[in-house]
DNA sequence: TCTAATCTATACCATTTAGTCAACAAGGCT
DNA sequence: AGCCTTGTTGACTAAATGGTATAGATTAGA
């Protein structure tokens, strides 16, 4: 339940590409001196980033990474599904090898896997509001969103077919 | 992002000592059975429980383990902290080592950091409203409290001072 | 064509987390 | 007292994650 280094400086990377002025990509060595990381790990993490669809890079001298669709079309949810895999998979219940008593063998009353969904379903709420446009603009933009989804939908919205 | 294998049976093994009928404390062997662990581990995770001040446990033969307080005065937030550490540390851009461009050398307008407050203040706005005796009551009484919740103050009752 | 700058890939080591093992401490029971 | 059942502890191995190193592929420009 903790954020993943690589969710918070793939994120930090992803910042720094959407920010970055004119029209040439931003190069591993830029990100790398702007976020203080080693250009090896950076280039590992704009990796993921591009196979997440994300990013599309431009080989060769003077390439670099572009954000493959606009700022305001990305969302946290996305972020993170790309850096650190699913939230809430499906399968949850199924990778946890208890024995069924309280979950396989009553699948349909699981207290615990209820719980999640409706954890996972606020946060999944807030996380597809946020977009990177909205962290570029700063709290104000972040929060009129939030506000604007809490008066649509409050919490109750999360709720995921119980 | 994603929940450790010591908050999911940790919880599970909570779940089970609340749920146990009558006077006697809960033994380690009957949560293994019960959730399919090997004792060893359940031990551990109990341990972890224990030292958290969630559970107390009484010694020798015929000795077990029982909640220490009421489950309808436990909430998850407690139990996900005793777990796994804060959601959110205060510390956390401090930890991350980036060398300040866009967090340690400009503290005010990290959006980075806003955004995490957010996701943060929205999850422990959901956590702390659940106890383990919803849990209990299963999925009915969860959805309640949270729409209660929802109501009375939507995601913007989450808010950590932008 | 050559070179330098850049991204790409894989292998590698360190740290943390998951889970096991074995020796120990404490309390009930005969 | 002695024994047996139970919790307690710390050390240990295995797997996942965090982060580094190195060799290779691609392109702009001289």
């Amino acid at each position: 339940m903790k954020l993943s280094a690589q969710e918070e400086y793939g994120l930090r990377c992803l910042l720094q590409i959407a920010q970055h002025p004119g029209p040439d990509p931003v190069q591993i060595s830029e990100l790398a001196t702007g976020e203080g990381l080693s250009p090896e790990y950076v280039a590992k993490l704009v990796r993921v980033l591009r196979q997440g669809g994300l990013v599309t890079s431009t080989r060769g001298a003077t390439g670099g990474y572009r954000l493959s669709r606009p700022a305001s079309e990305i969302t946290m949810q996305q972020v993170i599904e790309v850096l650190d895999g699913p939230l809430f998979s499906e399968a949850f219940c199924q990778v946890h090898t208890g024995q069924g008593v309280s979950c396989i063998h009553r699948p349909t009353d699981c207290s615990v896997r209820t719980l999640w969904r409706w954890v996972g379903g606020a946060l999944q709420q807030v996380l597809e509001k946020i977009t990177l446009a909205d962290l570029l603009n700063g709290p104000k933009s972040m929060g009129v969103r939030l506000f604007e989804a809490g008066q649509n939908t409050p919490l109750a919205g999360a709720e995921p077919s119980l």
